[in-house]
DNA sequence: GATGAATGAGCATTCATTCAT
DNA sequence: AATGAATGAATGCTCATTCAT
């Protein structure tokens, strides 16, 4: 667009400073902050983003824009269930610092300005493609969809921000991972405790028959009680 | 503390009402808008919290020790294996609504007060106690630590949140806890594509042998000369 | 509204200030200036007024209502000519300090909030009522209309705001307001001058006959000219 | 000054600019508006004009010789009363566009900066001998003055600016003229009704007699007693 | 003890002015 | 000489906290 070199470089410096602030912060860091880590006064922000929303949106399409990019990589050069499988951990493994934008991706809500709408969508489609063709590999789960494997990146992320331990966050992230291969178990579940309804004690858990309701007789007839006389 | 009844139903009325719109809005609520839905007066909510930092603390604290009651009612009614999935799901599902908790939970980061501090680490002893005895049982990988499931936790709730569609949040919830169990598969690594560390271009991938780090002797040769010209 | 007395008064405070702030500076004025003069903090201004918006609207909407129980009070006690040239008189001549209302009255602009706009149609009205009842006893020129007194009102504050000499200026109001009553004379029209339409240069003015539009011959054969060339 | 032809015409362009934004949007335009209506960059207009206020008062300085140019057209070409009449029309009628310089040929205030100041000097000095002028050939009252006209045109473009309809609002000020000739009337005085100066009640008006200053007997006793009282 | 009004520091944004290109 | 990018003070507005009622 310009051509003087200090002004893109700006430009840049802008939105590095933006990323970092807002990875350490969140989303609700001031301006100002921005502007004094980039090293630049406020109004230089200003002149090269109309507003705040504007510099955040630019911030989060350009990460999206790499994650379409790694996407593209992986397709390029692996076998479909090894290119989905390490797009996602690299996405989730590398999410240090990019958390935020982890969340966006799965955000129904329109943007303000259509630049992040347009990323996102291109990385939903990304993810479709990818999706597709591991299934046809027979490499993923048959019931997965795209929403699910976005909705897998945000947690990924979170749980890997979360985790005290960098190296065990990442191995954990692995075996999450591995729950979407064709072979992975179905979850058995489990029963669940109910108390009763009348008086709240827990009930006792069977492996066979209805589950109770009532911790007893003199519940359950209490509880009838009350019904019968409305 | 205090004898006079409204005075404690006020204080209650405040958390419960902080609770919800902490649930709505996430941690940047005016504390107006927390006294508006509690029905009282902003210096009524000063003078039973010192700050809204307390105030949120004892909304946090007061969810953490819900979430020791839940662990301790699955270990008293389940087998160590069953009570400990049961607990992750429980609390993972019914997260919605308690997502900013499920971060405070795995922060390393001390808090100011030392409420909150001190319900986090009777959380940590409720989880090492039934991780103890699940492994003890056998019923899930002995290579889990706590803070592995403290971060799940986290990612979990972050993974509920984020899926459009809630019932296939629950869906994958299930499918990452299966990944605990014993028998659950260790993550194939995938082998990292590299590009040439000196011109760029993608490095084809083999199967067996050292990964190359460039794409042919010259660029080799070039990283090389640049080394010893140090 | 309130019932606290502190409440009420600083309410009253920052309109006073307000309006004199506004008469003193005009419509541009910071909000923090009219705070320090109301001698209380900006936030209080905010809380009796949503934005500087409204509290300028309500600065306007209580005097024009004063201008309207001005009006009401001068129906009520004169002959109805009397009561209309009384009422401008008053207006008019009062208007230090009210110069900016002056306008409001006469903008066609939709306000955003509508307060003001139900004001300036109060003021309207009456005006109209008073207009037709002067007609009426043939106090005033029958083509007036109540569009030409509100601009008569803003006119005359405008001259009474620039007289160098307040008494003179009032003598200058009252003038013109003699202007309007029945026997009052029709402009007797000037002769405008043209200047030539070649070159520019001062006709002279002659009292019969059709007005030159060129100084001679030659600069209309020029003229001729460039038009037939087309 | 300087020789180069582009920079000539540039002062030229902001020059026109700033007329132009100036009426469109009042004095409070932003320089940056100027700049890009004028098609230069900020830093142009700063190499032409040592500041905004420079600048603005060079566009008023500007009009107002225009003002002085015309009056001395009309001194030229016209009978003394029809010269001071037609020169109060033409500028007033035409104030479209130059109602902020109208406000300025009245303020007493000095300028920061000469320019203006000077200006306004000279249109004054045209103003008082086309006035001498007029009244010596006894068109108009002799009792005007030149800040009366000032004045006058101050108020006659405020009214033209106001009135909704510019049709009307040009008649309006060709009555108004009318009222500064020899013939126009003097204001018959409207007698100001006053309130009872001790309960505020309203006062009946009598046509003779001193005006009273209470309703009654009651209050006037009553004002006395506090009279005497301190 | 409860209320909600007052406070003022902090934030997003604009704009006159300067200055590197 | 022209450009337009950078600056930072100022503005409208919000909100945590205090305090008079």
């Amino acid at each position: 667009m310009t051509t003087r070199v200090d002004a893109r470089r700006n430009r840049e410096l802008v939105l590095r400073a933006a990323a970092q602030v807002l990875a350490e912060d969140g989303r609700e860091v001031s301006l100002s902050r921005i502007a004094r880590r980039a090293g630049v006064g406020a109004g230089t922000v200003y002149r090269h983003f109309p507003s705040k929303e504007f510099l955040v949106e630019a911030v989060f399409a350009e990460q999206i824009d790499g994650f379409v990019a790694a996407a593209d990589r992986w397709t390029a050069r692996a076998a479909p269930g090894d290119a989905l499988f390490g797009f996602l951990f690299e996405v989730i493994d590398k999410s240090t610092g990019t958390k935020p934008v982890c969340d966006v991706i799965t955000a129904d809500r329109g943007w303000p300005h259509a630049l992040l709408t347009a990323a996102v969508q291109r990385f939903r489609d990304a993810l479709d493609r990818m999706l597709a063709r591991a299934k046809q590999a027979g490499a993923v789960r048959a019931d997965l969809r795209a929403d699910d494997l976005a909705a897998l990146i945000a947690g990924g992320a979170a749980l890997r921000a979360a985790h005290r331990n960098r190296a065990r966050g990442t191995r954990m992230v692995r075996l999450l991972l591995e729950s979407l291969r064709t072979e992975s178990r179905e979850f058995r579940d489990i029963e669940r405790h109910e108390t009763c309804a009348e008086c709240g004690t827990g009930l006792p858990i069977r492996a066979t028959g209805r589950p109770a309701r009532f911790c007893g007789p003199t519940c359950r007839q209490r509880a009838r009680r009350r019904v019968t006389a409305r």
